[in-house]
DNA sequence: GCAAAAGTGTTATCATTACACCCATGG
DNA sequence: CCATGGGTGTAATGATAACACTTTTGC
């Protein structure tokens, strides 16, 4: 390889063969597309994973459920472009969002071509104040949503299901709880998510031998029932002690 | 929430308040920008993982090396982009293909604000011949590339990283041997791409459990050492049995 | 016959599963 | 005192990890 690369480049410093001097000119020649971002805002409220939604304000999808979205602005990176979407909606910023992936199906918004690229959102509903209640912005259970405007459908259980093993993988679920928590609110959001039954000693002996709960000293409040103990999420120990994972399994 | 969608039907029915008629006068309002996608291909050749790339043909980025994108045309498809590229540059046609990640930032390109999707593939490379010797489209082992055009050095490291996960969960890797491969090619390419030694009685014991190896009863051939069996991947099997994990680890 | 890699089992350790009783609180 | 869920331990099973010698081929 050494050797090609020296001949080529003494090559071209020559002759410049077909090399593009304008890169704007050529970008200007590109087709160009509206794009948006589409947030799936995940939260978690009496035992039901919920999801944020707002009814669609396009005549066609009249009566739809919709994703909180907004078009790219000029120049905005689209993962600011998600952030800002979140904080217009819910005052939140800083919240816990990642890219899940890009929707391009040409006939997927009734008004022409638009790619949208899916947001996944964590947030602890308790703390949100949801001030404005434009479009019916408000909860839903994700088991509960039968039909959507465009494809939010597909991209909601898209990221559903991305949720479901990212949460497997990467302590995630704390993002949906209040900051401090007891094992069973833990155990519940795992078994809403994941739509199985745990048992219920053994997720407690998981989640106690990773070490990374903090024993917060304090104990529930106001349930009909002995109070559970609650617990911190320590995410600083677990950014140092995450580990590296090799094994095969599929 | 029955009786929400009630009430707020009825009151929208008689008066529409704010519901947009023309959705497409709506999209003509977006902003619009530049989508290209970029392939990662991945190969695997004398126990080294390379990937496949040609000479930029920006003047800006003499000599660099750049992944294989084009834009993507009007009312394409952004996987039917993809595998275009694929095609026009290999002459593959279904290959393995998926998407892994939208780059979004405003300065990724020096010709102004292009949005790339990124999207990773994996080919035997024995199959192949590169009969577009453009650019000296050519295999780079991917430990030895140093820099790249654009921000294509990022992209190749996200898809490398993607697949060095995805291939522990998933069948991939036989996307990267010949039909009929070795053991020891097989893990060859699980350490070349985990970058691990293993031992290689696990490994077999591992694959063989699995069952989803069959004997093809040929054995390798021009080897200057004992020759080892032959195996191709049940595919079809492994459709059938992938099987619901549920295990909380992190 | 030598070099090089194929092929092959056992043991120890660790993680996962299944399972039942007493305890603390509110009502 | 009753209902509800909190809190706890053990035994069986299955997966993983460590480790060495014999066999087959090409040269």
């Amino acid at each position: 390889m050494g050797k090609e690369v020296g001949i080529s480049t003494d090559d071209d410093r020559q002759f410049t063969p077909g090399l593009i001097k304008d890169a704007r000119k050529l970008v200007d020649s590109y087709p160009r597309v509206p794009i948006t971002v589409d947030c799936v805002i995940f939260g978690f409220e009496e035992n039901d994973l919920k999801i944020l939604l707002i009814r669609s304000d396009l005549e066609i999808f009249k009566g739809e459920w919709s994703l909180l979205g907004d078009f790219a602005a000029d120049n905005e990176d689209l993962d600011e472009a998600a952030q800002r979407v979140l904080q217009q909606r819910t005052g939140m910023h800083d919240v816990y969002l990642e890219q899940v992936k890009i929707f391009s199906k040409p006939d997927r918004h009734p008004g022409g071509r638009v790619l949208t690229v899916a947001y996944c959102s964590l947030l602890s509903i308790e703390h949100i104040k949801l001030d404005k209640i434009e479009n019916e912005l408000h909860w839903h259970k994700v088991t509960e949503i039968k039909s959507m405007a465009f494809d939010h459908k597909e991209i909601m259980m898209e990221c559903y299901r991305w949720l479901q093993k990212r949460i497997q993988e990467h302590p995630l679920g704390f993002n949906l709880l209040p900051k401090k928590f007891s094992l069973r609110e833990l155990q519940n959001l795992y078994e809403a998510i994941l739509n199985v039954k745990l048992d219920r000693r053994n997720f407690r002996k998981k989640f106690f031998s990773m070490d990374l709960l903090i024993d917060t000293g304090e104990m529930e409040d106001d349930v009909p029932h002995r109070p559970g103990k609650l617990y911190e999420f320590d995410f600083a120990k677990y950014e140092n002690t995450k580990r590296r994972w090799t094994g095969i399994d599929f």
